[in-house]
DNA sequence: TCACAAACATGATTTAGATCATGTTGTGGG
DNA sequence: CCCACAACATGATCTAAATCATGTTTGTGA
């Protein structure tokens, strides 16, 4: 775990006696809105989304985990308050926990943890007002750009017909990601595999011009 | 300023040496996108708004700093790139400014300082979160709604009237920070206004029904 | 206090995207 | 291999909000 890796050995130990390490399936939440907050969570293995719902049954997915990425690290600031979202499992998926107590003592102990931390959180915080401003300002067919650049950045792998995305992701998941419907989601990747930016490659999806696909996101019509 | 108010005495001298304190105005940036990061920052007067702008000159405001308020406080994670958005201050401001470096060495002599940052941080995600479902799930009234409602928890102040909002903002502030066009804003206060939930006094709005307005922006219609 | 510019307001029209309806294709389990 | 169910697809219609147009009010500086 990349987010870990500047921890001392002794510091290591003391923490590893708290931290446990627990394994979830699709279906299976690692924690629900409203719940108790009182883990600290890294992600070592799989894919989490990030979800929050409203009364009319539609879903945001906020974010989305991959290995390494931190979750519930604000857990600090829920002093007592339930959690804000829930934690959906996109398939099997391995985390490590750490009790709130046992996490505040090592940022205690561990400056260098701590400002750590301090980096993932503003890239995070960065990250989604970027993701806000896109949904005030920009068209279907440019948040679904957007989107796709950023997984093929996260989630990429290069192959001879171009970036593979690895994230096993449905358009439903794009749509609750982007704010759209999903039969506006389907038109939209329906529409920029006509243009040929993207194809899909077996049941994964590969950008074949990520160029293109970028001065989409910027607002080429 | 309440941020740094678990700093010790020989902290607070040894960081004291590096703030600088500087004053700005409406119209005179604090900094523009794609400025260098070099400072954090702690707004102690006024009101300073956080803005991108897209290439159609539409701008979205992502947040508005009050005092007591970090910004640029992710800068430790921006190693060399520029600012990702514009500090705009609403009126004559005052803030507070630490060179990186001297920011870096702060939270590593002193966890509790890096903790409550950590803190804040979080804080701050999470709103950016909730800011992000807003978008994408809600309607313009809900979004005005919410809205509303926050500026009253954060700036309101209690009259006999109802809670007065005591930042001075126009309707195309309220459009900029909900992603809706001035006029929709406009007809949506309108709105508000005839049913009783809001009411204007001199130059400023007034919470008149805050339940009433927090059960619309939850999504009664 | 007058004039001029912002800010606020409101109606008319357009449009992007939601919603509704109805297939088609793909796929994992028996 | 086939069934059932989810995911994908596409057309038709509807609608919330954007855009365009044109005032009115408010505030402000000469």
């Amino acid at each position: 775990m990349p987010v870990f890796s500047f921890l001392k050995e002794p510091d290591l130990k003391a923490l590893s006696a708290h931290v446990t390490e627990a394994r979830y399936e699709k279906g299976q939440n690692i924690f629900d809105e409203g719940d108790p907050a009182n883990y600290f969570h890294v992600l070592t293995r799989g894919a989490v989304k990030c979800v929050k719902s409203s009364q009319g049954g539609k879903e945001a997915v906020l974010k989305v985990l991959l290995p390494g990425d931190l979750f519930c690290c604000e857990a600090a600031v829920f002093d007592g308050k339930p959690h804000p979202g829930c934690a959906q499992p996109m398939g099997p998926v391995t985390v490590l926990k750490i009790p709130k107590q046992a996490y505040l003592k090592m940022l205690k102990t561990n400056p260098a943890a701590a400002i750590e931390v301090i980096k993932y959180l503003g890239g995070r915080l960065n990250e989604a007002q970027e993701t806000s401003k896109t949904f005030a300002l920009e068209r279907a067919d440019q948040r679904i750009a957007s989107l796709l650049v950023k997984l093929a950045q996260r989630t990429g792998r290069s192959s001879l017909e171009g970036i593979v995305l690895t994230l096993k992701i449905n358009r439903q998941d794009i749509a609750d990601m982007t704010g759209l419907a999903v039969e506006t989601t389907i038109r939209t990747i329906s529409k920029l595999t006509r243009k040929r930016l993207i194809a899909k490659s077996g049941r994964s999806l590969v950008i074949r011009d990520l160029k293109g696909l970028k001065s989409l996101a910027e607002g080429a019509s």
